[in-house]
DNA sequence: GATGATTTGTACGTATGTATA
DNA sequence: ATATACATACGTACAAATCAT
């Protein structure tokens, strides 16, 4: 693999995760020398997240990872839920029965991520739960706008997900999402997504008013 | 401006122009020479493009211009499609007498460019158009995206508009759009936005079948 | 406001991996 | 299968701009 990719790789981890919070300035002789590399592939990662939206380049003055105002988060939550109705609205019309088993089955394993302590491994869980949902709708293009959305909102998400029995409530959400899909009742399953994106967002605000609200996060 | 800034720009312009056709390689020294400029800012403005999805790096083995497969070009209309439909769904809820009367404005304006003679004005006016119905969902992210998913489109755009009566149609159809944003009717300027986009879809596939269908465009 | 230090933007050379003969 | 040619990937050096003093 190449190395910008393995810097790219590796700082997007560091960005999604947390590890790296918004506003944190990203050297590129730091980074080359952290990675034991020169400044050329490290430059090439940075334009590369600058360009999915994880940091903002500012010309001759930096990169920092990017924090985003209120505005745009509840912009990019709007967006966000749009597109995972359309993805299960599709998926219920394309998927095939192993695809809607797989859906099950992964709903089922979640089964003893609720409460949270486990709230990290929850979190996977519902990547891959929203993910094998853009799968099913059998657009590589769409599923793969979806994934980058959802990349990009992977701190907002864990962030709403530690609010007061979240995890719980989502996975009920999950069930009633599956139910409409098992029945091919697409309105359905779009209304029930909706409700699921919205839920999520409102439990994100409880969560920006308690620690500190400064505008930024 | 950064020197890879205006590289990016010129190439994006040729690409999405179609004077830089799909599979056309893009020698970095070759580019280099052609805009006096090192190798450097020209790999970064080549890097940004291929985030955007306008080319593609194959590693070591140099760049092309993006060629889509037959799939990749309906999964892309597909979701432009929908986004379209959210846009004009959001719109009608969000937006002012000023926006509205702003697209009026930019439709009446349009009457003078229906027929295979002004198709290049005519789909500079259909981005206009476009864009201000982004633009009047007042959702900042959304807008930056579906821009960029049209501009990643721009050259099928251009081609299904050169289909018989396609000007003259689209406008009919976008006045349709209008009168139900007017009224305030959501839904049903979301049934014709989708009309419209099935339409201009339809137009392409023709356009596709007509002159050589290689598979890749 | 001027000057020095620091960091980015650009240029260029070398090495590595790919494709072709 | 081996070797050669080639373009890219990476490293290094310099130039220019920003910031700190």
């Amino acid at each position: 693999m190449l190395l910008s990719e393995r810097v790219r790789i590796a700082l997007a981890d560091d960005i999604t995760s947390g590890a790296l919070g918004p506003g944190a300035d990203l050297d590129e002789q730091e980074l080359a020398d952290r990675f034991g590399a020169s400044r050329t592939p490290v430059r090439e990662a940075l334009r590369h997240l600058a360009s999915v939206g994880l940091v903002e380049i500012r010309p001759r003055r930096g990169v920092v990872v990017a924090s985003l105002s209120q505005d745009q988060i509840v912009d990019m939550f709007e967006v966000s839920a749009e597109i995972e109705v359309i993805c299960v609205r599709i998926a219920v019309n394309r998927m095939n029965m192993l695809e809607c088993s797989q859906l099950w089955r992964l709903h089922e394993e979640s089964e003893a991520m609720i409460g949270n302590a486990a709230v990290d491994a929850y979190d996977r869980f519902n990547y891959s739960f929203h993910e094998a949902i853009y799968r099913a709708t059998h657009n590589s293009f769409l599923a793969i706008q979806a994934l980058a959305l959802r990349e990009r909102m992977a701190a907002f998400r864990r962030a709403q997900l530690r609010a007061a029995n979240r995890t719980s409530q989502s996975r009920r959400e999950h069930e009633h999402i599956l139910n409409a899909m098992r029945r091919g009742d697409g309105e359905e399953a779009a209304r029930c997504m909706r409700v699921h994106m919205s839920n999520a967002f409102s439990a994100f605000g409880r969560y920006l008013e308690s620690p500190k609200a400064d505008g930024n996060v």
